[in-house]
DNA sequence: GTAAAAAAAGAACGTTCGATTGTTTCCTGA
DNA sequence: TCAGGAAACAATCGAACGTTCTTTTTTTAC
């Protein structure tokens, strides 16, 4: 046997980056075997080189198309919005979301870098750097207008990142706190953190209830799963 | 040749240990070979054997160790410090003076616990939880009494720690900012983020002269590095 | 001074890795 | 209809992996 029936080259190489994306999140890269990743798509490991020069520029491919996708949904998300809380709002409302339904693309973005080859890690670090500089402007922004005090916006920026980026290592889709919940709570702290005392910003209302949400990580095997 | 002139086992195993922790923050559990390993502390791979019964233990010592000395140090910490607001500050303080101190375990123990097998993992995990906790308590009180604007004490633990510990991925002791001006940047943006609005809890003033007097802790008090 | 114990060397193992190559089969457009 | 290109198989490479085992040397205890 050679070709199988109904094979795709598009389809094959949609699902190849698809079960990269969910191998390299779950077990990480360099536990992520390509004899895996092949079976995982119903091929053997040899064809995979029709599909990627080799494993790093698979890593490194990921990585880009989720920088690239991340920081253009943002300008977009962010796109004739004035004023530094509103942006500052919108930046908070956007980076949730994109956070919570793309788990793994921003896992694999944020804990693989290490894994780059260094020619690649600069580009990946440059992407990144790019879109935190737009919580950064809208920090400044606002510091300068005197709406926030903050006195260290690069230190705050990479605070409130943190912050919001941490939601993808617990949050499930099941769970018991819709994302419009989740927003409004994660904003409630990020504005209150940062927005001047004076400008007695009104707290929205109290959200209800207990607590729950398990904070496990992404949990799954370790070690290299056999075939 | 077989033994080496000078050897000695426990400051081998220490050795061994210490280079463990800095391969594994720099390339990854599954990135880290024991024959690097060994020729980091000068051994041949198969001499580590006499130090751990396998690179899953080796990780899993690592992790435990740390996990049990941030608990017991959060705890010294935080005894007999009374009341949600100072209690919140006497963790946050900790939190981060132990982060910027201790990066490379703090990394490992977050980001590899993926690397350990179910038991291990799950030891691990309950750890993090009982450390959490610690927070979590100082929330749900602040709360309780009203000194807290908290919803949801679980999603706000998790939303602090994560900012806090965000701080490992890019501190460094000869940075620009001590560690006392981070930790009264980080403290603002925390306690503003919790607390109520009408307790107008004067916000510090502002961070360009001495910051504010670190809580209580007696542990890990900062040695001023300006560095 | 000597024998036991400790520490490490060194060789080898079976396995798996990423990657290459040559071949076979399927699909498609003129 | 039938070549030519696309898609996948199958076999294989050398290197590196974690681990085990035996041997040799150093240290220690009596």
């Amino acid at each position: 046997m050679a070709r199988t029936i109904g094979s795709n080259g598009a389809r094959t190489a949609k699902a190849i980056r698809q079960a990269g994306v969910q191998l390299i999140y779950r077990h990480g890269y360099e536990a992520m075997s390509l004899r895996q990743l092949a079976s995982e798509v119903g091929l053997q490991s040899g064809s995979l080189y029709k599909y990627f020069e080799n494993k790093q520029s698979l890593l490194f491919d990921i990585v880009r198309d989720h920088m690239e996708d991340l920081i253009s949904k943002a300008e977009a998300a962010m796109d004739g919005v004035d004023g530094p809380l509103p942006r500052l709002k919108a930046f908070v409302d956007f980076h949730l979301r994109y956070h919570m339904t793309r788990k793994a693309h921003v896992f694999i973005a944020n804990m693989e870098i290490r894994s780059l080859d260094a020619p690649h890690r600069a580009v990946a670090i440059e992407m990144r750097r790019r879109y935190e500089q737009m919580l950064e402007d809208a920090l400044r922004l606002g510091a300068a207008e005197g709406a926030f005090r903050v006195s260290e916006p690069k230190v705050s920026t990479y605070a409130i990142i943190s912050m919001l980026t941490g939601i993808c290592m617990w949050y499930r889709p099941d769970g018991r706190l819709t994302q419009d919940e989740l927003v409004a709570i994660y904003t409630d702290l990020v504005v209150g953190g940062v927005a001047s005392p004076e400008r007695g910003a009104a707290k929205p209302a109290e959200l209800s209830a207990p607590a729950e949400a398990p904070p496990t990580a992404p949990s799954v095997r370790s070690r290299r799963v056999r075939a």
